[in-house]
DNA sequence: CCCAAACCTTACGTTAACGTGAGGGTTTGG
DNA sequence: CCAAACCCTCACGTTAACGTAAGGTTTGGG
């Protein structure tokens, strides 16, 4: 009762299945499909502690244990943890994926639900835009630094000492790119 | 001598200048626009101990010291420190950072160093690409979702538990999206 | 000249996301 | 049925990027 140090939901928690699913990959393998943690670990290129600090975390459950307490995992809990390595490599943290994940509401309320998972999505959706812009720009960034360094490397003749390129007379534009700027000291 | 623990480079090394700049703004100032920390911290919004630490990286430097050793930063650091923000906040970390500033090769030969320079934003614009790829489909799941959830609230009618979204019969598509999907608990 | 505000160095604390054993059961292929 | 391969539960270690506090010096305006 008090093992638990960190933000879990409630383990008794009825494990909600939310929204349905015709698709005819989920309904299948009831009993025997079932994964023990080296397997999803190898699956899904995460490490077995991982695993462990997913669940941890709330952020999977094991169907059930074995008869010597090793967790098994339904296939289902694989497309669950590629899930959280997409959204951790584009640089959410597991306390905002388990944000995500609490956010299925409680009360028993299919629409409440969805309406709970429209607005995370949204914000979600706006923040996501923000990046992508950040991103854009900075692709912009490098490729104008590239153009410049291009013209350094292929016009500017004879090599010189860094420090002459202040009076560089070889680049047309008296336009530094930041990245070229930011990179240099003073 | 034994005082940094830091991967730091030489404080002895000659502060490079690369890459000249016609551009006016940082020509100005020899002496007398020396800000303090405190100054700069906040023309950047960084913290004061922030900066402590990026002087240790090695990612800023100090113009000179003060009698009393107050550091004494020109202007450009603001520049560097903004730019140093921009790369975080696109998920670069401050060690990748301290490569690109170390990358500026020891050698002084213009050249070299632009085609290093070179080298290393080709380097980080595929890996910004790659992001962006990343990120796109993200948006693009995002947006599914929210089609999906939008079709939930408002075609679904009446309301009624989770559970019995496993026989939605609103939904068109059998395809539920990943987010949706990745969402549930089995 | 005086004192509050700002700065200095040193050093321990913190959060995140696992890594890495320790000590001890469980499974399973041969 | 037995050893190798797995798994379990603690629980302390680690890196990154600062936060925070302690004890002392420097600045600059009144």
């Amino acid at each position: 009762m008090t093992r638990r140090h960190l933000n879990v939901a409630q383990p008794g928690d009825p494990a909600l299945a939310i929204f349905g699913v015709k698709d005819s990959r989920s309904q299948h393998g009831s009993a025997d499909e079932l994964l023990k943690v080296g397997a999803l670990a190898k699956s899904t290129g995460k490490t077995v502690r991982a695993i462990h600090l997913y669940e941890d975390l709330g952020l999977i459950e094991s169907k059930r244990r074995s008869k010597g307490a090793y967790r098994l995992f339904n296939r289902d809990t694989e497309v669950r943890i590629h899930w959280i390595s997409k959204m951790q490599s584009i640089g959410f943290s597991l306390s905002e994926i388990q944000g995500i994940l609490k956010d299925r509401v409680v009360a028993d309320s299919a629409h409440r639900t969805a309406e709970e998972l429209q607005t995370f999505y949204e914000e979600q959706l706006i923040a996501v835009r923000a990046k992508l812009a950040e991103l854009k720009s900075l692709e912009g960034e490098l490729a104008a630094s590239l153009n410049y360094l291009e013209t350094c490397t292929t016009d500017c003749g004879d090599d010189h000492a860094v420090s002459e390129c202040q009076e560089c007379s070889t680049q047309t534009s008296n336009r530094v790119p930041d990245l070229v700027r930011g990179a240099r000291l003073d």
